[in-house]
DNA sequence: GCATGCGTTTGATGCGGATCAAAGCGACGG
DNA sequence: CCGTCGCTTTGATCCGCATCAAACGCATGC
């Protein structure tokens, strides 16, 4: 599970996650606390109300941040990809799950480690903060399509958000969901039902393929940004 | 002499807002760029799309923060109160519209001018970053509440929210609601109708009085918070 | 007094999406 | 090759909330 941190020089997220706020030399104090960690698809990294004891970067892999009633009702708060950053420093308890969606790899620190190289390196904490900020966004335009949106303006909305950042250079329309449909839904706060009902009109309408498994191609770009109510 | 500036020594927000983490002999740098606002009810202070150049403490008053889609329809993503800090540092262009609910007092800086105090004052950089992420984690338990709650469980939520947040020592479960109808329905993602409609349903229960305008008393706070889903 | 305007309440109706149900479709292991 | 398992699709029905509509309450100003 553990292994010796490798050196940063070829760590494939060096360039994108918050270890680019620091030169080569200041790593050392990340890499002192550091451990890499390999959790597998389906693994819970944090579960709700647990201490607060880990921070990580995403070096590669999709992970679930998840909030849910009491009852069980779960609402996907946040999508990981490498380069982000997990965890919740300065608090004592978790307020949220954390869940791989695929397997996946990251770069771990102790929450106490990690606040401290916070305090002794302003660009480190600039940088979380902006990104902090990205994230408040990102989640309030959420709370626009949850509060105000339609099923399919929903759905056309998170195609267009996961075809950018999935994309490959060569296919810049298409990409591999890394959700199940069930996991969509729990993102859009809509059933299995209706998410596979919209794709299916959607791909009706001509604006969308639905490869094999998870693929899926935007084939009318504005067409389908004019569904999700985007202009 | 030790100055604390003038204006923020008799300052009611002082020891709450951003502020609180700074000395007296570190005010300056901030008040050497702030200066006062008064608006008034309904007022937009900043508009979703322009330039982001104001930043503010808000001294007195209750603000809104929306997201709206082209088509006009209106989200609440937060409501902000004496103490809050309002605006989107480290941006160019805003991303939300805040606009006043009641007749508000602010200690406004200009964005550039903040950020360079930030740049100086790690302290008060680490209260922002602790903030921003208080705000976020309440974006995420209004996610699931917009996703996955039923219509009386956002209204009983929303109930107890502002009443510890709003009441009074002397009425601990009684709070003037400084929303309409309306606005609350923007919070949560409901119609003005239906709002009503649950607001009668848990007074009919006895749950909660209606009084005369705004008024709200809570009479059964665990059979409020058992209609929120929240055990 | 009455008119006007804003917010609230209440009622009637309809639709969008949830729910219930069942069949289709790979992938995998025997 | 078949059976099982997890996921997806499709269909039928139901219900919660939106929508449409009207009346009410309470201010403010004439």
């Amino acid at each position: 599970m553990t292994s010796v941190p490798e050196r940063c020089a070829d760590c494939a997220v060096r360039d994108s996650a918050l270890c680019a706020s620091l030169a080569d030399n200041e790593l050392d104090a990340l890499n002192a606390i550091a451990r890499h960690k390999l959790i597998s698809r389906g693994q819970v990294l944090v579960w709700e109300g647990e201490a607060s004891n880990i921070c990580a970067n995403i070096v590669s892999g999709v992970l679930k941040v998840t909030s849910a009633t009491a009852d069980g009702r779960e609402q996907i708060v946040g999508l990981l990809f490498a380069g982000d950053f997990v965890g919740q420093p300065f608090r004592v308890e978790t307020s949220l799950t954390v869940t791989a969606l695929s397997d996946a790899d990251l770069c771990i620190y102790p929450r106490r480690g990690f606040e401290t190289v916070l305090d002794d390196h302003a660009k480190l904490e600039r940088m979380l903060l902006r990104r902090t900020m990205v994230a408040l966004d990102d989640a309030r335009a959420r709370m626009l399509s949850l509060g105000r949106k339609s099923a399919e303006e929903r759905v056309a909305g998170f195609l267009l958000e996961m075809v950018d950042r999935c994309a490959t250079g060569g296919a810049p329309d298409s990409c591999d969901l890394p959700l199940t449909r069930g996991q969509m839904a729990d993102v859009l706060g809509l059933t299995i039902e209706t998410v596979s009902r919209q794709l299916t009109n959607l791909k009706g309408a001509g604006l969308i393929a639905l490869l094999t498994g998870r693929g899926v191609t935007i084939l009318n770009r504005p067409g389908l940004a004019a569904r999700a109510g985007n202009d």
